[in-house]
DNA sequence: GCCCGATTTGAACGCTGATCATTTCCACCG
DNA sequence: CGGTGGAAATGATCAGCGTTCAAATCGGGC
């Protein structure tokens, strides 16, 4: 047992590894739009065929380089949260995080929206413990403003606010945005937070 | 002069108009995976190279596509705002409008978004036309809400509250919201709207 | 030393966007 | 009525794509 009649040195799940790898910087280098199976397979050094042994299709590996960013990402926003002691500061530094990290990590950002799973596909396991991760990070963010709020009034309030703030972004990155002389997006972002909050707060009083 | 040499009985801006809607109805049914240019071409009952006099390339004709799409959107979004007569429930008519137009032309509405212009075609004529006019409706529709905003304040409101009503629905289309019980995403929208409105008036006094 | 079977290959298929030499056809002229 | 010039439309062609799978390749066990 163990490694039998294999040409190569390395396993099956470090070249699931190395495919991820390397398909991770061929999507930040050159977008969706320049990724092909192939480039990968040269990439790591092996041909087109084997990697259909890794993934079943171009799908399924693009989706978990979906989910190495938006692992990434999470990472980078519990970075980003500890430091703020204020919770409406907390709240603002980590949309003004998302943002950013949208803008640094453009194509691999674009990736986890522009990719487009078919919606019998849509439950994921892995892909939606990530989702609720986010949405329930926001919520653990948001609670210290809303103290009255009840779970289900939270609940909505964290889904609200988080795709608004991802509104935002995703017109920011597609240049879809009517900046109107402004000069980034934080501004935007720091008023759609605290608007909303405050907004939240005015409703139950 | 006039028709000379012409095989056809249709003119060159007869042809795009074909094309157009040939494309427009593809990929309303097949959505952008299922578009190809051959496709288009047979349906208008011409070659694949006569497509290439009509428009410069793919991308060209879903550009044009897509402010098609926008039109009909911005007339869609004109009208249900004509029913309302309060000025707050206008604006959640818009929003809940704005979503649900994306859920019916669920194709189409993602094709202005996915499909990705190249950052130095971003300043297409009738596109940033047609975005602009989306910001200022929106604007139009907040001012009575906001009466004590200055311009700037105004403008920068509009386009952080679109953004939200936006992002919403972006996660709404591509199923990577939380729903968390919620049957459909009109008291999201309506949510957004009221606490987005009532926060930006607490913030102003 | 040989061979079995796991491992890896790469040619093949049908598709794509894009190009452009070639063909087709009409309006005009003699 | 018979050319004929030139606009209009064609479709073969190219490079590249995702995906498949019979065939080639190699290493451990006998």
């Amino acid at each position: 047992m163990g490694a039998m009649g294999r040409r190569n040195q390395h396993s099956r799940e470090e070249q699931r590894q190395m495919a991820l790898a390397a398909a991770d910087e061929l999507v930040a280098a050159e977008g969706l739009a320049g990724f092909s199976m192939r480039k990968v397979a040269q990439t790591m050094g092996y041909t087109v065929g084997n990697l259909y042994l890794l993934f079943s299709n171009q799908d399924d590996l693009l989706a978990e380089v979906s989910l190495r960013t938006a692992d990434a990402m999470y990472e980078y926003l519990r970075g980003v949260a500890a430091r703020p002691k204020a919770p409406l500061e907390r709240l603002q530094a980590i949309a003004a995080g998302y943002i950013s990290f949208a803008q640094k990590h453009s194509f691999r950002w674009r990736l986890m929206f522009e990719h487009y799973l078919p919606p019998e596909k849509w439950d994921h396991p892995g892909l939606n413990a990530q989702q609720t991760a986010l949405f329930e990070f926001v919520e653990e963010h948001l609670a210290p403003l809303l103290p009255e709020a009840s779970p289900k009034q939270l609940r909505a309030a964290a889904t609200a606010l988080w795709s608004s703030v991802h509104g935002l972004c995703v017109l920011a990155i597609t240049g879809k945005l009517n900046w109107s002389g402004l000069k980034d997006a934080r501004p935007l972002s720091d008023l759609i937070v605290r608007a909303f909050v405050s907004g939240l707060r005015e409703e139950r009083s």
